[in-house]
RNA sequence: GGGUCUGUAGCUCAGUUGGUUAGAGCGUACGAUUCACAUUCGUAAGGUCAUAGGUUCAACUCCUAUCAGACCCACCA
């Protein structure tokens, strides 16, 4: 059936349409694709935050992932787009907070199991959102192998990926600086802090000098934190401190001793020189205090609050010691200075809330021998990155790279399968020992509350929870910036962060759930006994720590039962995302998947994520797999608004793909994406640019309704009639060519320009006008054909629309598998090219005398051109330029030329335009100025090429014919 | 402090390994258009390819320096 092609083209019904034909075909899915597939083409799709919207940077990805994967498939590869989403840890578990925030609540009011229910309802609301805007995008991946990174497959893949890498020793348990979050309450990798500016005060502080009545002046951004301060350091070549190096320094406030040592790594030139040193809070001087063996006192608890260490600061928030501190010590005098200072202030990635750095114990990543099989990969040419000069970034990332913090205090995400025999959590002090008269008060409804801090506790402490009715352990956890914990009116699952149970059924059902086995009614005496245990003393347990997937019965050491418990932290998002290529197709399992699809062939993604997530894929796919995840990385540049800033959504300078594609059409917005753009190099995207590629795609669909709408049906074979023809058909096999060399050494801008001015610039402004009047239809047949699929893989909505729509013939095969078009030598005629210029520009000047007297369309123009002796050829340039290129011809082609042009006996009458002419001559001259210049030189005419100086010759000859012919 | 990138027409950007008189889109000016397309067509104006050196027969392209802008990394308290 043909149907009528509407004047305009119309995306939105078509779109919609198309994705669900596509789609139930099934050859998204490799295994259903028709024909024999040797080759193999697989790419996995970074997968985007569940619970995310799709934006600019998705939307490039997906387009770029989507015209491999198209072109793969139509050139005869087993083709896989495997599509997913991630579980995005900290990212997702920031927005249901803020979004719970909204209605009064809090993760710590709900507790974790209601918490992380709340998430995954989240999830299941909004992750088919992302999934719909991908398919709306035409992405032609198989969603049959869709995955999610807390899927159980990948859920086992993750538990057996961190249980091997720990009994290998790649894993370790650690207690070291790192970077805190108070307000996600959770430890951060290095790649999560950002740095931003931030205009603070720089204090001078006086400290004493032990047994003299001089000072030494530190300069600090954080007056609060020399409360830790364990040494003052100075450069051991500064003259300035060097009698004071090994002598004593007597700290503010607390008048503690702390020795004043000499390190290389405190710049002289800023501040005074001295440098206080507070190992628990900074970095560097982490570093310094493990090589000069300093103490390390912990004055900043995980909640922003001053530890019990601090003294009589003691529980004061940061801001408030800070305030406190500084008024002691200008009371004291010991404030020598106040300065305006600016510095970049580390801040969470996700919420931006300042960093704490402190001491904290965490799983940590072992990773030189991760690194050093990632950097020959890279090295060794097995792994390519689109552009190159990114390897050097790769690998000075990848030769400094420090051991990577995984473990998250989160609730969202992968639990650590880390099992403990008490230790960390051993009872020592009962500090509400279980209360039987609590209990009939709970159950009665009535809650009783303790402060945590009047027990000795304090934040960061581990707490467990236990029945002693079944000695079993409800929960462990951390205390975090709550100040008490109600009895009576705990989660089960996790006590450490309250939720309250007001009324008495709500305490029966929680109990019911952690007591299956025992029988309760509404009349039953709930026994709740709970002890909460101080990890600082011990008792039982052995300490072993057991990675393992499920809970062990005892553990294998002292083989007690009562103590296991499991870590409550969660992984680090991107470790999970590190398996992505591999866990997606089965892994661990030795799945025909893994086998066929892995290594993938290309890895494509945005350059701002090659140290999270492409670096990491390498070092675990080359752990795990013995080889690497991906063949090519190709990394696609930012999209940046129309004033080359980043999109940012609060400031709603961001482009919103979703409204663009319905106003504009999908493959409008592909283009717009691509054309114009290099790889690893950012660019603007902004409306106008998207309606100019509108355009196109109605160009493209007004061409074909021009061809289908003629008269007689599609001719079988191919008739070459004339000059036109065979240029057109000359032109498309280089396009062919072209288009095929493009795409597979990833220079897809090249091959969109190429062929968007093939359709618009030659096709229509060329073949189609000059031939509209004797219409080769086999020829506008044979040329849309192939050229809907050269383009398909780039706009693939509207090529497959067209060819549905095809006339006269019943279409059993979509587009999207249709092989792709092989060129045929036998058409390739380069001259034919060249003359056909010649016959546009002819055509230009007749259309432009045509406008200038305005003739009308119907009436013939003569035009009187031939030969250099008419008169005729005195002023106007065009027909002067024109000449001189078809005097070259000889008389067979001026023939052909002229004939192939209808409805045109050669008349042309002009008016003299002197300035033109001016011009034209002033412009060859200096050309020809070049070109003697250039073979007079001795130089030139020895050392280049023969070719080459032929050539210039004859340019030279040329022109000066030309210019003849001019004066 | 270390590193990367960018500087080409009024604006946004292409320019594959050095080799025709440096291109496109948008914008501007003038003109065209019953017969696929006003989401159209033609023509024109507009560029010492940031600046200064160097290598080469030949440089937008390679090298060096300078200027301007963007970004990444890092332990400036």
């Amino acid at each position: 059936m043909i149907k009528e092609l509407e004047k305009a083209y119309q995306p939105q019904d078509i779109e919609k349409r198309i994705y669900k034909i596509w789609e139930k075909s099934g050859y998204f899915n490799p295994d259903k694709l028709p024909g024999k597939r040797k080759q193999i083409f697989s790419i996995a799709m970074p997968p985007p935050n569940v619970t995310g919207e799709l934006h600019l940077g998705h939307a490039t990805a997906i387009t770029l992932e989507d015209i491999m994967a198209r072109y793969h498939r139509m050139a005869g590869d087993k083709t896989l787009y495997l599509p997913g989403t991630d579980h995005a840890g900290i990212s997702t578990q920031v927005m249901v907070e803020r979004l719970i925030s909204k209605s009064g609540l809090s993760k710590h009011k709900l507790g974790r199991v209601e918490f992380i229910k709340r998430v995954w309802d989240w999830k299941k609301k909004y992750g088919s959102r992302i999934t719909e805007q991908i398919r709306q995008l035409g992405a032609s991946c198989d969603w049959s192998r869709e995955h999610f990174t807390m899927d159980p497959t990948l859920t086992k893949a993750v538990q057996a990926a961190f249980i091997k890498m720990f009994n290998d020793g790649l894993i370790y348990r650690g207690k070291r600086i790192v970077n805190w979050c108070p307000r996600c309450s959770s430890a951060l990798s290095d790649l999560e802090v950002k740095h931003q500016e931030t205009s603070s005060k720089l204090w001078y502080l006086k400290y004493p000098l032990f047994g003299s009545t001089k000072y030494l002046i530190v300069a600090t951004t954080r007056p609060e934190t020399m409360l830790g301060d364990t040494a003052v350091a100075v450069n051991p070549n500064d003259k300035r401190y060097k009698s004071y190096i090994n002598t004593k320094a007597l700290l503010p406030i607390t008048n503690r001793e702390v020795p004043i040592i000499a390190d290389k790594r405190v710049d002289m030139n800023f501040g005074t020189g001295a440098v206080k040193v507070t190992p628990a809070h900074d970095h560097l001087d982490y570093e310094i205090a493990q090589d000069h063996k300093l103490e390390i006192i912990n004055v900043i608890g995980p909640d922003n609050r001053m530890t019990k260490q601090a003294g009589e600061f003691y529980g004061q928030s940061v801001q408030d010691a800070r305030h406190n501190i500084l008024k002691r010590l200008e009371q004291e005098e010991l404030l020598d200075n106040t300065v305006d200072y600016i510095h970049n202030l580390a801040r969470c990635e996700r919420c931006s809330a300042p960093i704490e750095p402190l001491i904290s114990e965490q799983w940590f990543v072992r990773i030189d021998k991760l690194a050093k099989p990632a950097i020959k990969a890279v090295k060794s040419g097995k792994i390519k990155i689109i552009p190159a000069r990114y390897e050097k970034v790769y690998f000075h990332w990848m030769n400094n790279i420090k051991d990577w913090c995984i473990s998250r205090q989160l609730w969202w995400g992968h639990q650590i399968p880390v099992w403990y025999c008490g230790q960390q959590y051993e009872a020592s002090k009962k500090i509400m020992g279980f209360h039987k008269d609590v209990v009939p008060q709970v159950c009665a409804g009535k809650i009783k509350t303790y402060r945590l801090r009047d027990h000795g506790f304090k934040p960061g402490d581990k707490i467990s929870f236990e029945s002693s009715q079944t000695g079993k352990i409800f929960g462990i956890g951390t205390i975090t910036s709550i100040k008490r914990v109600t009895v009576g009116a705990i989660q089960l699952d996790d006590p450490a962060h309250g939720t309250t149970y007001k009324k008495r059924s709500g305490l029966i059902a929680a109990f019911k759930r952690h007591h299956p086995d025992q029988s309760i009614n509404d009349d039953t005496k709930v026994f709740i006994y709970t002890y909460i245990f101080n990890p600082s003393a011990k008792t039982e347990g052995c300490g072993e720590i057991i990675a393992a997937v499920g809970q062990p019965k005892k553990c294998p050491k002292c083989k007690q039962t009562n103590h296991i418990r499991r870590d409550p932290d969660t992984l680090d998002t991107w470790f999970s995302s590190g398996l992505w290529t591999f866990s997606t197709l089965g892994w661990p399992e030795k799945t025909q998947d893994l086998k066929t699809y892995h290594p993938t062939t290309v890895m494509e993604t945005g350059w701002d994520i090659l140290f999270f997530w492409v670096a990491r894929m390498i070092m675990m796919s080359q752990y795990f797999m013995k080889e690497v995840p991906f063949k090519y990385i190709y990394l696609h540049g930012l999209v940046l608004d129309r004033h080359g800033k980043k999109m940012s959504k609060s400031k709603g300078t961001g482009v919103d793909p979703i409204p663009m594609m319905e106003k504009y059409g999908t493959d409008a917005i592909r283009l717009s994406l691509i054309l114009g753009t290099s790889p690893g190099q950012d660019f603007r995207l902004y409306e106008e640019k998207i309606a100019s590629y509108r355009n196109f795609i109605n160009k493209l669909w007004n061409v074909s309704r021009f061809i289908l709408s003629q008269d007689a049906a599609p001719p079988k074979k191919l008739a070459i009639n004339s000059t036109a023809d065979q240029w057109i058909v000359s032109r498309l096999q280089q396009l062919i060519n072209s288009t095929t060399e493009n795409i597979n050494h990833h220079r897809f801008s090249e091959a969109g320009l190429a062929l968007y001015d093939f359709l618009w610039h030659e096709l229509a402004d060329w073949y189609i006008e000059i031939t509209k009047t004797e219409k080769n239809i086999s020829v506008l047949y044979y040329v849309l054909e192939y050229f809907l699929k050269l383009t398909h893989p780039l706009i693939p909505y509207v090529t497959e629309e067209i060819w549905m729509r095809w006339k006269g013939e019943a279409r059993s095969n979509m587009l999207m598998i249709q092989p792709w078009p092989q060129a045929d030598k036998k058409f390739i005629d380069k001259k034919i090219e060249k003359n056909f210029f010649l016959l546009k520009d002819f055509t230009v000047v007749v259309r432009n005398f045509r406008a200038k007297h305005k003739i009308p369309a119907g009436e013939k123009i003569h035009v009187y051109y031939w030969g250099p002796q008419s008169s005729l050829i005195n002023d106007n340039s065009e027909i002067i330029k024109l000449l001189a290129k078809i005097e070259s011809l000889n008389n067979e082609q001026q023939k052909k030329l002229t004939g192939s042009l209808p409805g045109l006996d050669y008349y042309i009458d002009w008016q003299q335009d002197n300035k033109q002419k001016d011009k034209e001559v002033e412009k060859i001259s200096k050309y020809i100025q070049k070109l003697e210049g250039k073979l007079s030189n001795k130089e030139f005419t020895k050392k280049a090429p023969k070719q080459v100086v032929e050539q210039e010759k004859a340019k030279l000859a040329e022109q000066q014919e030309k210019l003849q012919k001019l004066l």
